[in-house]
DNA sequence: TGCTAATATGGAAACGGTTCCACAATTTTT
DNA sequence: AAAAATTGTGGAACCGTTTCCATATTAGCA
């Protein structure tokens, strides 16, 4: 047999239906007694409100929509682990969509545009073409991004280029100066901007303690450990190789230890390396980087996500949340 | 303005609700010019149908419930890739819910199983319990499981004990008798019950070969890098250590790797270590291991519950997927 | 030419909730 | 004692689709 619905209920609690409705939504004006009789025909036809018809009739979903690219880099990965953790303490159930290419954005963004299917859209490190920007603009459901910037939208960010100049200020403290960067591309299809506020932050650090600029110490290639490696092992090979490197990701600075070792030199000894995000891989590695807030980014997006949806405000807000360096075994004072 | 209705679009093209509703599913019995004056008034008003409306009168939602536990394993995340993968093909989407604790499994199964919110329930490598499972099985909405097993519902699984089988045996063929098993907690709160059956795999292999079973070399914590290069520090530093070391999952077998570098212990000379599961990093550290079809289990699992939602049965369907030997660099003839 | 079948269209009813208005009963105020 | 405010309740109307029945038109055929 079907379901019950709040018909039945009221037939059973001979009762009206907006009796019913009330006695659901703790509406006050019910009296205790009419209340235990709705509460008893609920138990006997073990009924539950269907929720698609709560959605259409209120208008509100309880569902947010959210976007990832890779769920193949563990930065990601952890970011999305915050706003399941965040969404898990709600109401609000998760709807997620891929974005692992143009035309997939793409397709998923038109439609989130443009259904009535949620109340609230949250993007994760997705760069944002402007029509996009533009679709959602005229979408009435909020949207906080994480990890990118459009000036148009809420955000829960870092200061990247802050951060390229702490790690970079860090090797310039030990002592270096023939510093590398090894970075994802930095002008592919998707544009991952943090990357190049990381690269301008590294050239800003190197500008301010009038170190020269050696553009033969920038390589950048696909994200990977792998890809990391390689360069790596380009840059080690030089006539005149740096003595530290920044590499734009953690999983990029565990291709360059994996380099490093496979070239039999001895980090931190010979070789200081630091890396960015502070997965946990990197702490099992015991590598040296500037840690940002990848799980809590996450839960503060779906907070800010949540407050906006439950109080519409026409302000654009912004998060920042801090950068840490935090220093491990694999960056030393220059050998002199 | 709130958005156009299907009544805004009847009345600009002059026609039914019905005929409008026809066009948009593509119903036969539209006449050409009809269709055209229905498309233009719909492009005209910028229309898009409401699908939480939809969803009501179709009693459809187009949406697949997905449980998963840890986001913070490797394996789990590249089975969910496969899901997401899969479904963007399909025009359904995919709701996440955690379970990450016996209390937030019980929570999204109860409400998973009350809400009409979804047409299906794919429920990934999550132990069920028994009060679960006939939750679901009130449930009018399809359920498939993903690596774990209960009699009563549909699964894409892979013979776990073969797989503990095929590890041992190809440690015994390499010469080996003293081998360990490193694992999971194997009787924690949540069952993951592969890893039972990959330990009897380990067992049954040395009895029919003949071999002693040792179980001092059975050494359990719960998951984790770091943890399994505790448990593999603890064998290599035994009177009579093991020649070989089958680690239940690869991040186990990376830990290994990592003891086994620590104590200066050459790889695979010294040692022979084989994971489990084929994760990337698997591949990337040059690990001998058992392969399983991790992304491909969660296409499989999208792709059976997509076609049993479209055409219920009564019948229970097993889709049991190949394990693959995956000999690599970790593994050798034992050194006589 | 008339009869049946196929094609085409309109719109009421249904999906299962929420909301609001009307009204009743009770309490408080003047 | 009458008026006003508060508390409590029923149910029609509505949210925006799909579906089905009724009906109109056209085509096919003997």
């Amino acid at each position: 047999m079907s379901p019950a619905t709040i018909r039945d209920v009221a037939e059973k609690a001979n009762v009206g239906i907006g009796t019913v409705s009330r006695v659901l939504n703790h509406h006050p004006y019910v009296s205790a007694e009419t209340r235990s009789k709705v509460l008893d025909a609920i138990k006997e036809l073990n009924y539950t409100p269907n929720l698609i018809a709560k959605q259409l009739s209120s208008g509100r979903t309880h569902a947010i929509a959210v976007t990832l690219p890779f769920l193949t880099y563990p930065s990601f990965v952890e970011r999305l682990r915050g706003v399941q953790t965040a969404l898990a303490d709600s109401n609000y159930v998760l709807i997620l969509y891929g974005a692992e290419s143009v035309s997939q954005r793409d397709v998923n963004f038109l439609d989130l545009s443009q259904t009535a299917r949620i109340d609230g859209i949250l993007i994760v490190s997705v760069p944002l073409s402007d029509e996009n920007a533009n679709a959602f603009l005229e979408t009435n459901a909020p949207v906080v991004l994480v990890d990118i910037f459009n000036p148009k939208f809420n955000r829960v960010f870092v200061d990247e280029v802050e951060g390229g100049m702490m790690a970079t200020q860090h090797l310039i403290d030990l002592g270096h100066r023939k510093i590398a960067f090894i970075s994802d591309l930095l002008n592919p299809d998707f544009q991952f901007l943090a990357m190049r506020e990381r690269y301008h932050g590294y050239q800003k650090a190197l500008k301010d303690n009038e170190i020269p600029i050696n553009s033969k110490y920038h390589l950048e290639a696909p994200h990977g450990q792998y890809e990391a490696k390689i360069l790596a092992k380009k840059l080690l090979s030089m006539e005149d190789p740096p003595t530290a490197i920044f590499a734009g990701s953690d999983t990029q600075a565990i291709g360059v230890l994996n380099a490093a070792r496979e070239m039999d030199i001895k980090v931190p000894e010979e070789l200081s390396v630091i890396g960015y995000d502070g997965i946990r891989d990197a702490e099992y590695m015991n590598l040296t980087t500037i840690e940002q807030p990848l799980f809590d980014s996450g839960v503060e997006g779906v907070n800010l996500l949540i407050s906006l949806i439950e109080r519409p405000s026409q302000n654009i807000h912004e998060i920042r949340m801090p950068l840490k360096l935090h220093v491990r075994g694999t960056t030393a004072l220059l050998n002199p």
